[in-house]
DNA sequence: GTCTATAGAGTGATAGAC
DNA sequence: GTCTATCACTCTATAGAC
């Protein structure tokens, strides 16, 4: 283990403990044991407990916009653009299922101003997806009431659908992505509006 | 505050401290604190957090399953026993928000004893809404593929769902319930089967 | 049924040697 | 960059008075 990847080292066997147990439930002897260190080597890479957690919180919400942008950015097509944005969100969220987990549950680890940064992001992150559907409707092709509902709406379902999926693991994340893109872009072109008066 | 009261108001400071903290963030000062006695007196009506942390769990449990159980048992068309299922699902969880939020996220924190028993309690609750599916199908009014998968995603999605409806406030339980009702009844016998080949 | 006092273990973090 | 040793603190839980 070469000293310049101890602290990819520690983060990756922070991410799997604090999604088994959980962020207070894990200690920082844990994770210097599963790092094959001792704990106080932690201080030299982390300045905390609280940072090393807000260092997986920000990778993973930068690397999540970042792949999702760069699915859309050389697509004009409004319904494809949408495709393309739910089709990554689901591999994403498949593919990197452990910090995606401590995304969405462990925020309550994190000091107020680490709170609003991951906050922000996550707003930037749901803005891509409003863009889309504001977009969509202003060119008549997708049908909605209210942009923010509808937002949710597709995230929250993409995320839970995701993970029960690969629960069954029955079906491969192509089929899943695919699956769900059909699932959207229905709703969003159908002839009910979301949320119905 | 009588004393035949004082275990409900443990109780009811722990589940909002765990919903709001979480449970290993949340001390039994904390919990003491906001009942208003001292933490030793905690251990006279629960045994140890660990204790306290079940008790809500299974108590919630019982209470979803009968309450779902309850709102069927007189009905005998499969859809209408579907939609009432569907309709108190989502109005326990806007109702106990807290404590259903703690029973999807805080699971992690009961010996394996208890936790054998909660997933029990969920199993037997799935299979409520696996034999309306099953029952559906076989008498040809629901189309589906895979009972299992459509059972996780009409309660993962009823569940996500009333969790961001409620955070937007601008619709009354009913009307919630209401729009899951149709939105579950119509994928349920619309013409594509779920999940798709 | 609630109190004060405390045991006993573990925690996050730091100091300083190598 | 990692170590040993330790500080200062908090935690869950118990003992025993009232």
């Amino acid at each position: 283990m070469a000293p310049q990847n101890m602290k990819q080292t520690i983060k990756s066997v922070a991410i799997d403990l604090f999604s088994r147990k959980g962020y207070f439930a894990t200690s920082i002897s844990e994770i210097a044991r599963g790092s094959g260190i001792q704990k106080a080597s932690i201080y030299y890479h982390y300045e905390s407990k609280e940072d090393l957690l807000f260092h997986i919180l920000k990778t993973t919400m930068d690397d999540l916009i970042a792949y999702v942008r760069r699915s859309i950015q050389d697509v004009t097509d409004v319904e494809t653009r949408m495709r393309r944005a739910v089709r990554s969100h689901v591999h994403f969220h498949l593919e990197r299922q452990k910090e995606n987990f401590i995304s969405n549950s462990e925020l309550r680890g994190i000091t107020p101003e680490h709170y609003q940064m991951i906050v922000d992001k996550r707003d930037e992150y749901e803005r891509i997806f409003q863009d889309l559907i504001r977009e969509g409707a202003e060119a008549g092709v997708f049908l909605t009431k209210d942009i923010k509902i509808v937002s949710y709406a597709i995230l929250t379902i993409c995320t839970a659908g995701a993970a029960w999926y690969n629960y069954q693991g029955r079906l491969s994340i192509d089929r899943i992505a695919m699956i769900y893109e059909d699932f959207i872009i229905d709703g969003l072109k159908g002839k009910h509006p979301f949320p119905p008066e």
